[in-house]
DNA sequence: GTTCGGCCACTTGTATACTAGTCCACAATG
DNA sequence: CATTGTGGACTAGTATACAAGTGGCCGAAC
Protein backbone atom coordinates (compact mmCIF):
# COMPACT_ATOMS: atom_id res chain seq x y z
CA UNK A 1 0.00 0.00 0.00
CA UNK A 2 2.77 1.98 0.95
CA UNK A 3 4.19 4.52 -2.48
CA UNK A 4 2.93 7.87 -2.04
CA UNK A 5 1.80 9.90 -4.62
CA UNK A 6 4.85 12.39 -5.96
CA UNK A 7 3.28 15.76 -6.22
CA UNK A 8 1.17 16.14 -2.88
CA UNK A 9 1.94 16.13 0.68
CA UNK A 10 2.18 13.17 2.61
CA UNK A 11 -1.45 13.73 3.44
CA UNK A 12 -2.38 13.60 0.26
CA UNK A 13 -0.68 10.41 -0.21
CA UNK A 14 -2.24 8.62 2.40
CA UNK A 15 -5.49 9.72 1.30
CA UNK A 16 -4.88 8.59 -2.58
CA UNK A 17 -3.60 5.00 -0.89
CA UNK A 18 -6.09 4.64 1.78
CA UNK A 19 -9.26 5.88 -1.16
CA UNK A 20 -7.79 3.11 -3.71
CA UNK A 21 -7.14 0.10 -0.75
CA UNK A 22 -11.11 0.47 0.34
CA UNK A 23 -12.56 0.69 -3.19
CA UNK A 24 -10.79 -1.81 -4.35
CA UNK A 25 -11.59 -4.13 -1.27
CA UNK A 26 -8.16 -4.53 -0.17
CA UNK A 27 -9.77 -2.86 3.08
CA UNK A 28 -13.19 -4.81 3.17
CA UNK A 29 -16.12 -3.11 4.48
CA UNK A 30 -16.46 -3.63 8.19
CA UNK A 31 -12.42 -3.57 8.76
CA UNK A 32 -11.33 -2.01 11.73
CA UNK A 33 -8.76 0.52 11.16
CA UNK A 34 -6.49 1.64 13.91
CA UNK A 35 -4.93 5.37 12.89
CA UNK A 36 -0.91 3.66 14.65
CA UNK A 37 -1.46 0.45 12.31
CA UNK A 38 -2.35 2.41 8.98
CA UNK A 39 0.43 5.36 10.14
CA UNK A 40 2.47 2.24 10.32
CA UNK A 41 1.86 0.27 7.14
CA UNK A 42 1.91 3.43 5.27
CA UNK A 43 4.83 4.66 6.87
CA UNK A 44 4.09 7.94 8.37
CA UNK A 45 2.95 9.53 11.46
CA UNK A 46 -0.82 9.65 12.71
CA UNK A 47 -1.46 13.24 11.91
CA UNK A 48 -1.68 12.97 8.12
CA UNK A 49 -3.42 9.79 8.35
CA UNK A 50 -5.93 11.60 10.33
CA UNK A 51 -6.35 13.95 7.73
CA UNK A 52 -7.05 11.50 5.44
CA UNK A 53 -9.59 9.94 7.07
CA UNK A 54 -11.28 12.75 7.86
CA UNK A 55 -11.69 13.27 3.98
CA UNK A 56 -12.40 9.47 3.66
CA UNK A 57 -15.47 10.17 6.27
CA UNK A 58 -16.76 12.61 4.28
CA UNK A 59 -17.47 10.26 1.70
CA UNK A 60 -18.80 8.53 3.72
CA UNK A 61 -16.21 5.68 2.90
CA UNK A 62 -15.31 5.14 6.69
CA UNK A 63 -17.32 5.76 10.19
CA UNK A 64 -15.04 7.07 12.71
CA UNK A 65 -16.08 5.95 16.46
CA UNK A 66 -14.34 8.32 19.41
CA UNK A 67 -12.41 6.16 22.05
CA UNK A 68 -13.20 3.30 19.87
CA UNK A 69 -12.20 2.81 16.03
CA UNK A 70 -12.83 3.90 12.65
CA UNK A 71 -14.03 1.45 10.19
CA UNK A 72 -14.39 1.25 6.07
CA UNK A 73 -18.36 1.36 6.21
CA UNK A 74 -20.55 -1.71 4.71
CA UNK A 75 -22.23 -0.33 1.43
CA UNK A 76 -25.17 0.91 2.18
CA UNK A 77 -28.15 1.95 -0.27
CA UNK A 78 -28.67 5.14 0.80
CA UNK A 79 -25.09 6.34 0.42
CA UNK A 80 -24.58 4.71 -3.10
CA UNK A 81 -28.27 6.13 -4.08
CA UNK A 82 -27.02 9.83 -1.95
CA UNK A 83 -24.17 9.53 -4.20
CA UNK A 84 -25.53 7.99 -7.73
CA UNK A 85 -28.10 11.61 -6.53
CA UNK A 86 -25.14 14.17 -6.35
CA UNK A 87 -23.31 12.76 -9.38
CA UNK A 88 -26.63 12.69 -11.35
CA UNK A 89 -27.41 16.26 -10.56
CA UNK A 90 -24.23 18.25 -11.08
CA UNK A 91 -23.59 16.04 -14.29
CA UNK A 92 -26.57 16.29 -16.36
CA UNK A 93 -26.58 19.87 -14.86
CA UNK A 94 -23.33 20.34 -16.83
CA UNK A 95 -24.48 18.80 -20.06
CA UNK A 96 -27.49 21.21 -19.53
CA UNK A 97 -25.03 24.05 -19.62
CA UNK A 98 -23.07 22.94 -22.20
CA UNK A 99 -22.59 25.70 -25.27
CA UNK A 100 -24.97 24.80 -27.57
CA UNK A 101 -23.06 25.20 -30.20
CA UNK A 102 -19.89 23.07 -29.88
CA UNK A 103 -16.75 23.99 -31.73
CA UNK A 104 -14.78 21.21 -33.35
CA UNK A 105 -12.01 21.50 -30.90
CA UNK A 106 -14.39 20.56 -27.52
CA UNK A 107 -16.01 17.75 -29.19
CA UNK A 108 -12.85 16.50 -31.01
CA UNK A 109 -11.44 14.42 -27.85
CA UNK A 110 -14.68 13.69 -27.45
CA UNK A 111 -15.42 11.99 -30.29
CA UNK A 112 -11.26 10.49 -29.57
CA UNK A 113 -12.35 9.00 -25.97
CA UNK A 114 -15.32 6.95 -27.88
CA UNK A 115 -13.29 5.82 -30.31
CA UNK A 116 -10.40 4.76 -27.79
CA UNK A 117 -13.38 3.40 -25.73
CA UNK A 118 -14.27 0.84 -28.70
CA UNK A 119 -11.01 -0.28 -29.36
CA UNK A 120 -11.02 -1.31 -25.18
CA UNK A 121 -14.30 -2.89 -25.43
CA UNK A 122 -13.21 -5.02 -28.48
CA UNK A 123 -10.28 -6.17 -27.25
CA UNK A 124 -11.90 -6.61 -23.63
CA UNK A 125 -9.30 -4.35 -21.42
CA UNK A 126 -11.52 -3.98 -18.62
CA UNK A 127 -9.10 -1.21 -16.80
CA UNK A 128 -8.92 0.70 -19.84
CA UNK A 129 -12.33 0.88 -20.92
CA UNK A 130 -12.94 2.03 -17.00
CA UNK A 131 -10.28 4.87 -17.15
CA UNK A 132 -12.10 6.32 -20.55
CA UNK A 133 -15.22 5.86 -18.89
CA UNK A 134 -13.94 8.54 -16.19
CA UNK A 135 -12.18 10.48 -18.64
CA UNK A 136 -15.39 11.04 -20.98
CA UNK A 137 -17.84 11.85 -18.07
CA UNK A 138 -14.70 14.52 -16.96
CA UNK A 139 -14.64 15.76 -20.22
CA UNK A 140 -18.82 16.40 -20.17
CA UNK A 141 -18.87 17.80 -16.65
CA UNK A 142 -16.04 20.35 -18.13
CA UNK A 143 -18.49 21.04 -21.21
CA UNK A 144 -20.15 23.05 -18.58
CA UNK A 145 -16.98 25.19 -17.91
CA UNK A 146 -17.54 24.95 -13.89
CA UNK A 147 -14.50 22.60 -12.95
CA UNK A 148 -16.55 21.52 -9.40
CA UNK A 149 -19.02 19.81 -11.56
CA UNK A 150 -15.89 17.04 -12.02
CA UNK A 151 -14.36 17.72 -9.08
CA UNK A 152 -17.56 16.85 -6.39
CA UNK A 153 -18.90 13.92 -9.05
CA UNK A 154 -15.69 12.60 -8.66
CA UNK A 155 -14.92 12.37 -4.76
CA UNK A 156 -19.14 11.28 -5.06
CA UNK A 157 -17.74 8.54 -7.46
CA UNK A 158 -15.83 6.53 -4.47
CA UNK A 159 -19.30 5.11 -3.43
CA UNK A 160 -20.32 4.39 -6.84
CA UNK A 161 -16.62 2.75 -8.09
CA UNK A 162 -16.92 -0.07 -4.95
CA UNK A 163 -19.75 -1.28 -6.34
CA UNK A 164 -18.44 -0.90 -9.89
CA UNK A 165 -15.11 -2.94 -9.08
CA UNK A 166 -17.14 -5.76 -7.65
CA UNK A 167 -19.69 -5.96 -10.88
CA UNK A 168 -17.96 -8.57 -13.31
CA UNK A 169 -18.14 -6.64 -16.78
CA UNK A 170 -18.71 -8.82 -19.43
CA UNK A 171 -18.52 -7.76 -23.09
CA UNK A 172 -22.37 -7.16 -22.95
CA UNK A 173 -21.74 -5.03 -20.38
CA UNK A 174 -19.40 -2.70 -22.07
CA UNK A 175 -20.98 -2.59 -25.34
CA UNK A 176 -24.00 -1.75 -23.77
CA UNK A 177 -21.92 0.85 -22.39
CA UNK A 178 -20.25 2.15 -25.29
CA UNK A 179 -23.59 2.58 -27.08
CA UNK A 180 -25.27 4.81 -24.35
CA UNK A 181 -22.01 7.15 -24.09
CA UNK A 182 -22.68 7.41 -27.88
CA UNK A 183 -26.23 8.24 -27.22
CA UNK A 184 -25.13 11.32 -24.89
CA UNK A 185 -22.27 12.21 -26.59
CA UNK A 186 -24.46 12.80 -29.99
CA UNK A 187 -27.55 14.61 -28.07
CA UNK A 188 -24.49 16.93 -26.83
CA UNK A 189 -23.50 17.51 -30.63
CA UNK A 190 -26.85 17.70 -31.13
CA UNK A 191 -27.51 20.75 -28.83
CA UNK A 192 -30.21 18.57 -27.59
CA UNK A 193 -30.06 19.34 -24.29
CA UNK A 194 -33.30 17.70 -22.93
CA UNK A 195 -32.13 14.65 -25.45
CA UNK A 196 -29.11 14.78 -23.61
CA UNK A 197 -30.40 14.88 -19.94
CA UNK A 198 -32.33 12.02 -20.59
CA UNK A 199 -30.01 9.76 -21.98
CA UNK A 200 -26.91 10.75 -19.58
CA UNK A 201 -29.93 9.86 -16.63
CA UNK A 202 -30.53 6.76 -18.27
CA UNK A 203 -26.97 6.08 -18.08
CA UNK A 204 -26.44 7.16 -14.67
CA UNK A 205 -28.93 4.94 -13.31
CA UNK A 206 -27.37 1.48 -14.77
CA UNK A 207 -24.48 1.34 -12.26
CA UNK A 208 -27.52 1.31 -9.75
CA UNK A 209 -29.21 -1.11 -11.48
CA UNK A 210 -26.54 -3.83 -10.80
CA UNK A 211 -26.79 -3.74 -7.07
CA UNK A 212 -29.37 -6.51 -6.09
CA UNK A 213 -27.06 -8.78 -8.17
CA UNK A 214 -23.49 -7.36 -6.11
CA UNK A 215 -25.06 -7.72 -2.98
CA UNK A 216 -26.14 -11.49 -3.42
CA UNK A 217 -22.63 -11.93 -4.87
CA UNK A 218 -21.15 -10.13 -2.01
CA UNK A 219 -23.47 -10.41 1.16
CA UNK A 220 -20.70 -9.84 3.53
CA UNK A 221 -20.07 -6.40 2.10
CA UNK A 222 -23.58 -5.17 3.31
CA UNK A 223 -25.02 -3.87 6.33
CA UNK A 224 -26.72 -7.09 7.88
CA UNK A 225 -29.88 -5.64 9.04
CA UNK B 1 -15.14 34.14 18.74
CA UNK B 2 -14.86 32.36 21.37
CA UNK B 3 -17.88 30.20 22.32
CA UNK B 4 -17.75 26.51 21.24
CA UNK B 5 -20.72 24.48 20.34
CA UNK B 6 -22.22 22.23 22.66
CA UNK B 7 -22.68 18.66 21.00
CA UNK B 8 -19.89 18.39 18.68
CA UNK B 9 -15.88 17.90 18.91
CA UNK B 10 -13.61 20.67 19.70
CA UNK B 11 -12.59 20.95 15.74
CA UNK B 12 -16.17 21.03 14.75
CA UNK B 13 -16.42 24.18 17.33
CA UNK B 14 -13.61 25.95 15.71
CA UNK B 15 -15.02 25.19 12.30
CA UNK B 16 -18.24 26.91 13.07
CA UNK B 17 -16.81 29.73 14.79
CA UNK B 18 -13.89 30.19 11.63
CA UNK B 19 -16.73 29.48 9.06
CA UNK B 20 -19.39 32.20 11.00
CA UNK B 21 -16.16 34.81 11.47
CA UNK B 22 -15.42 34.64 7.50
CA UNK B 23 -19.43 34.47 6.01
CA UNK B 24 -19.62 37.69 8.59
CA UNK B 25 -16.88 39.18 6.98
CA UNK B 26 -15.30 40.02 10.55
CA UNK B 27 -12.24 37.85 8.88
CA UNK B 28 -12.55 40.04 5.55
CA UNK B 29 -10.88 38.89 2.48
CA UNK B 30 -7.35 38.81 2.05
CA UNK B 31 -6.72 38.79 5.81
CA UNK B 32 -3.83 36.41 7.00
CA UNK B 33 -4.72 33.78 9.30
CA UNK B 34 -2.00 31.62 11.19
CA UNK B 35 -2.68 28.60 12.91
CA UNK B 36 -1.09 29.94 15.80
CA UNK B 37 -3.09 32.76 16.43
CA UNK B 38 -6.46 31.44 15.80
CA UNK B 39 -5.60 28.57 18.18
CA UNK B 40 -4.79 31.22 20.43
CA UNK B 41 -8.27 32.97 19.92
CA UNK B 42 -10.35 30.28 19.98
CA UNK B 43 -8.69 28.91 22.81
CA UNK B 44 -7.28 25.33 22.08
CA UNK B 45 -4.15 23.94 19.93
CA UNK B 46 -3.25 24.04 16.65
CA UNK B 47 -4.75 20.47 15.59
CA UNK B 48 -8.33 21.34 15.78
CA UNK B 49 -7.59 24.61 14.21
CA UNK B 50 -5.85 22.62 11.28
CA UNK B 51 -8.71 20.18 10.96
CA UNK B 52 -11.56 23.31 10.63
CA UNK B 53 -8.95 25.03 8.21
CA UNK B 54 -8.68 21.97 5.79
CA UNK B 55 -12.61 21.70 5.67
CA UNK B 56 -12.60 25.71 4.78
CA UNK B 57 -10.32 25.24 2.40
CA UNK B 58 -12.67 22.41 0.82
CA UNK B 59 -14.98 25.46 0.73
CA UNK B 60 -12.61 27.78 -1.12
CA UNK B 61 -13.32 30.23 1.98
CA UNK B 62 -9.28 30.31 2.76
CA UNK B 63 -6.51 29.17 0.87
CA UNK B 64 -3.42 27.57 2.53
CA UNK B 65 0.22 28.39 1.13
CA UNK B 66 2.56 26.17 2.61
CA UNK B 67 5.32 27.45 4.71
CA UNK B 68 3.41 30.49 4.31
CA UNK B 69 0.52 31.40 5.68
CA UNK B 70 -3.45 30.71 5.48
CA UNK B 71 -5.79 33.39 3.84
CA UNK B 72 -9.32 34.59 3.58
CA UNK B 73 -10.04 34.19 0.06
CA UNK B 74 -11.45 37.68 -2.01
CA UNK B 75 -14.55 36.89 -3.42
CA UNK B 76 -13.38 35.53 -6.77
CA UNK B 77 -16.62 35.58 -9.32
CA UNK B 78 -15.52 31.84 -10.39
CA UNK B 79 -15.95 30.50 -6.55
CA UNK B 80 -19.25 32.33 -6.73
CA UNK B 81 -20.61 30.77 -9.67
CA UNK B 82 -19.09 27.08 -8.61
CA UNK B 83 -21.01 27.62 -5.27
CA UNK B 84 -24.06 28.67 -7.62
CA UNK B 85 -23.77 26.08 -9.85
CA UNK B 86 -23.84 23.23 -7.55
CA UNK B 87 -26.46 24.93 -5.87
CA UNK B 88 -28.53 25.26 -8.53
CA UNK B 89 -27.83 21.61 -9.67
CA UNK B 90 -28.60 19.74 -6.47
CA UNK B 91 -31.55 21.55 -5.50
CA UNK B 92 -33.27 21.18 -8.95
CA UNK B 93 -32.50 17.79 -8.63
CA UNK B 94 -34.03 17.63 -5.41
CA UNK B 95 -37.66 19.16 -6.45
CA UNK B 96 -37.91 17.19 -9.74
CA UNK B 97 -37.57 14.20 -7.30
CA UNK B 98 -40.47 14.71 -4.94
CA UNK B 99 -42.74 12.48 -4.78
CA UNK B 100 -45.51 13.62 -7.35
CA UNK B 101 -48.43 13.25 -5.17
CA UNK B 102 -47.70 15.37 -2.06
CA UNK B 103 -49.53 14.41 0.89
CA UNK B 104 -50.59 17.67 3.37
CA UNK B 105 -48.60 16.22 6.22
CA UNK B 106 -45.04 17.12 4.17
CA UNK B 107 -46.86 20.82 2.48
CA UNK B 108 -47.75 21.66 5.77
CA UNK B 109 -44.14 22.59 7.40
CA UNK B 110 -43.45 24.55 3.77
CA UNK B 111 -46.57 26.14 3.65
CA UNK B 112 -45.90 27.34 8.06
CA UNK B 113 -42.84 28.54 6.51
CA UNK B 114 -44.40 31.06 3.60
CA UNK B 115 -46.80 32.45 6.21
CA UNK B 116 -43.65 33.18 8.41
CA UNK B 117 -41.62 34.30 5.66
CA UNK B 118 -44.94 36.85 5.10
CA UNK B 119 -44.75 38.17 8.56
CA UNK B 120 -40.95 38.58 8.54
CA UNK B 121 -40.75 40.24 5.81
CA UNK B 122 -43.87 42.89 6.98
CA UNK B 123 -42.05 43.61 9.94
CA UNK B 124 -38.63 43.91 8.33
CA UNK B 125 -36.98 41.26 10.29
CA UNK B 126 -34.03 40.54 8.28
CA UNK B 127 -32.40 37.61 10.31
CA UNK B 128 -35.56 36.24 10.72
CA UNK B 129 -36.32 36.27 6.53
CA UNK B 130 -32.71 34.57 6.07
CA UNK B 131 -33.16 32.18 8.33
CA UNK B 132 -36.58 30.80 7.02
CA UNK B 133 -34.84 31.19 3.58
CA UNK B 134 -32.63 28.34 4.34
CA UNK B 135 -35.47 26.76 5.90
CA UNK B 136 -37.36 26.70 3.00
CA UNK B 137 -35.00 25.36 0.69
CA UNK B 138 -33.76 22.87 3.39
CA UNK B 139 -37.61 21.61 3.23
CA UNK B 140 -37.80 21.39 -0.37
CA UNK B 141 -34.76 19.46 -0.62
CA UNK B 142 -36.09 17.33 1.80
CA UNK B 143 -38.70 16.33 -0.62
CA UNK B 144 -36.06 14.17 -2.73
CA UNK B 145 -35.44 12.01 0.74
CA UNK B 146 -32.01 12.61 0.18
CA UNK B 147 -30.28 14.19 2.75
CA UNK B 148 -27.52 14.88 0.65
CA UNK B 149 -28.93 16.91 -0.98
CA UNK B 150 -28.94 20.07 1.74
CA UNK B 151 -25.93 18.66 3.25
CA UNK B 152 -23.60 19.55 -0.37
CA UNK B 153 -25.82 22.89 -0.96
CA UNK B 154 -25.30 23.75 2.62
CA UNK B 155 -21.39 23.55 2.19
CA UNK B 156 -21.82 25.47 -0.84
CA UNK B 157 -23.83 28.45 0.69
CA UNK B 158 -20.25 29.68 2.32
CA UNK B 159 -19.64 31.31 -1.15
CA UNK B 160 -22.91 32.92 -1.41
CA UNK B 161 -23.64 33.48 2.08
CA UNK B 162 -20.71 36.04 2.23
CA UNK B 163 -22.24 37.75 -0.73
CA UNK B 164 -25.68 37.53 0.19
CA UNK B 165 -24.90 39.27 4.15
CA UNK B 166 -23.48 41.93 2.12
CA UNK B 167 -26.13 43.21 0.12
CA UNK B 168 -28.47 45.64 1.75
CA UNK B 169 -31.55 44.49 1.60
CA UNK B 170 -34.85 46.08 1.34
CA UNK B 171 -38.11 45.42 1.50
CA UNK B 172 -38.84 45.14 -2.06
CA UNK B 173 -35.69 42.53 -2.09
CA UNK B 174 -37.66 40.83 0.21
CA UNK B 175 -40.96 40.72 -1.72
CA UNK B 176 -39.53 39.63 -4.91
CA UNK B 177 -38.10 36.61 -2.97
CA UNK B 178 -40.96 35.92 -1.31
CA UNK B 179 -42.94 36.22 -4.38
CA UNK B 180 -40.46 33.81 -6.12
CA UNK B 181 -40.44 31.43 -2.80
CA UNK B 182 -44.20 31.08 -3.48
CA UNK B 183 -44.53 30.02 -7.12
CA UNK B 184 -41.59 27.53 -6.99
CA UNK B 185 -44.02 25.65 -4.19
CA UNK B 186 -47.02 26.24 -5.93
CA UNK B 187 -45.26 24.58 -9.17
CA UNK B 188 -44.00 21.75 -6.20
CA UNK B 189 -47.35 21.45 -5.11
CA UNK B 190 -48.76 20.91 -8.17
CA UNK B 191 -46.95 18.41 -9.38
CA UNK B 192 -45.24 20.27 -12.07
CA UNK B 193 -42.01 19.44 -12.37
CA UNK B 194 -41.30 21.72 -15.00
CA UNK B 195 -42.41 25.02 -13.58
CA UNK B 196 -40.81 24.08 -10.29
CA UNK B 197 -37.23 23.23 -11.62
CA UNK B 198 -37.97 26.77 -13.95
CA UNK B 199 -38.88 29.25 -11.33
CA UNK B 200 -36.32 27.48 -8.43
CA UNK B 201 -33.78 28.32 -11.22
CA UNK B 202 -34.54 31.87 -11.75
CA UNK B 203 -34.53 32.25 -8.18
CA UNK B 204 -31.75 30.93 -7.35
CA UNK B 205 -30.16 33.35 -9.99
CA UNK B 206 -31.77 36.36 -8.38
CA UNK B 207 -28.23 36.16 -5.76
CA UNK B 208 -25.84 35.88 -8.15
CA UNK B 209 -27.36 38.85 -10.12
CA UNK B 210 -26.38 41.24 -7.31
CA UNK B 211 -22.85 40.41 -7.20
CA UNK B 212 -21.66 43.41 -9.19
CA UNK B 213 -23.43 45.44 -7.24
CA UNK B 214 -21.63 44.24 -4.44
CA UNK B 215 -18.12 44.54 -5.92
CA UNK B 216 -18.84 48.52 -6.36
CA UNK B 217 -19.85 48.89 -2.88
CA UNK B 218 -17.22 46.36 -1.62
CA UNK B 219 -14.25 46.74 -3.74
CA UNK B 220 -11.57 45.29 -1.58
CA UNK B 221 -13.31 42.50 -0.76
CA UNK B 222 -12.73 41.49 -4.66
CA UNK B 223 -9.07 40.35 -6.03
CA UNK B 224 -7.81 42.79 -8.01
CA UNK B 225 -6.85 41.92 -11.56
C1' DG C 1 21.35 56.58 -2.72
C1' DT C 2 20.98 51.85 -4.29
C1' DT C 3 21.60 47.15 -4.21
C1' DC C 4 22.91 42.91 -2.59
C1' DG C 5 23.37 39.44 1.12
C1' DG C 6 22.64 37.31 5.30
C1' DC C 7 20.01 36.77 9.40
C1' DC C 8 15.71 36.16 11.89
C1' DA C 9 11.05 35.73 12.95
C1' DC C 10 7.25 33.37 11.44
C1' DT C 11 4.70 30.12 8.62
C1' DT C 12 2.72 25.35 7.65
C1' DG C 13 3.86 20.19 7.54
C1' DT C 14 4.90 16.36 10.24
C1' DA C 15 6.01 13.67 14.26
C1' DT C 16 5.40 12.66 18.94
C1' DA C 17 3.43 12.93 23.81
C1' DC C 18 -0.47 13.13 26.66
C1' DT C 19 -5.65 12.62 27.92
C1' DA C 20 -9.82 10.46 28.31
C1' DG C 21 -12.84 6.85 27.18
C1' DT C 22 -14.30 1.94 25.48
C1' DC C 23 -14.01 -2.99 25.30
C1' DC C 24 -12.63 -7.40 26.87
C1' DA C 25 -10.66 -10.82 29.56
C1' DC C 26 -10.20 -12.62 33.93
C1' DA C 27 -10.53 -13.12 38.66
C1' DA C 28 -13.12 -12.78 42.84
C1' DT C 29 -17.49 -13.39 44.94
C1' DG C 30 -22.32 -14.82 45.74
C1' DC D 1 -22.02 -22.04 37.72
C1' DA D 2 -23.37 -17.25 37.15
C1' DT D 3 -22.30 -12.44 38.03
C1' DT D 4 -19.97 -8.62 38.91
C1' DG D 5 -16.06 -5.72 39.39
C1' DT D 6 -11.49 -4.49 38.09
C1' DG D 7 -7.39 -3.87 35.51
C1' DG D 8 -5.05 -3.58 31.28
C1' DA D 9 -4.58 -2.85 26.41
C1' DC D 10 -6.37 -0.76 23.07
C1' DT D 11 -8.83 3.54 20.70
C1' DA D 12 -9.41 8.54 18.90
C1' DG D 13 -9.08 13.52 20.51
C1' DT D 14 -6.03 16.98 21.72
C1' DA D 15 -1.72 19.28 22.82
C1' DT D 16 2.96 20.05 22.05
C1' DA D 17 7.67 19.59 19.87
C1' DC D 18 10.46 19.48 15.83
C1' DA D 19 11.61 20.21 10.79
C1' DA D 20 11.68 22.63 6.50
C1' DG D 21 10.90 26.63 4.08
C1' DT D 22 9.47 31.68 3.08
C1' DG D 23 9.63 36.71 3.24
C1' DG D 24 11.14 40.85 5.14
C1' DC D 25 14.25 43.71 7.59
C1' DC D 26 18.61 45.68 8.31
C1' DG D 27 23.20 46.60 7.55
C1' DA D 28 27.14 46.76 4.70
C1' DA D 29 29.35 47.49 0.42
C1' DC D 30 29.59 49.96 -3.76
Amino acid sequence: MGERALGGSVGDGAYAALRTAIVTAQLVPGRRLSENELAGLIGVSRTPVREALLRLRDERLVEVVPQLGTFVTFIEEDAVADAHFVRESLEVNAVRHAPSILDAGALRPIEDNLDAQERAAEVGDDDAFARLDDELHHLLCDLSGRSVAWRLSERARGQLDRVRRLSLPDAGYRRQMLAEHRAVVAAVAAGDADGAERELRHHLRMVLSSLPDIRRAHPEYFQEI
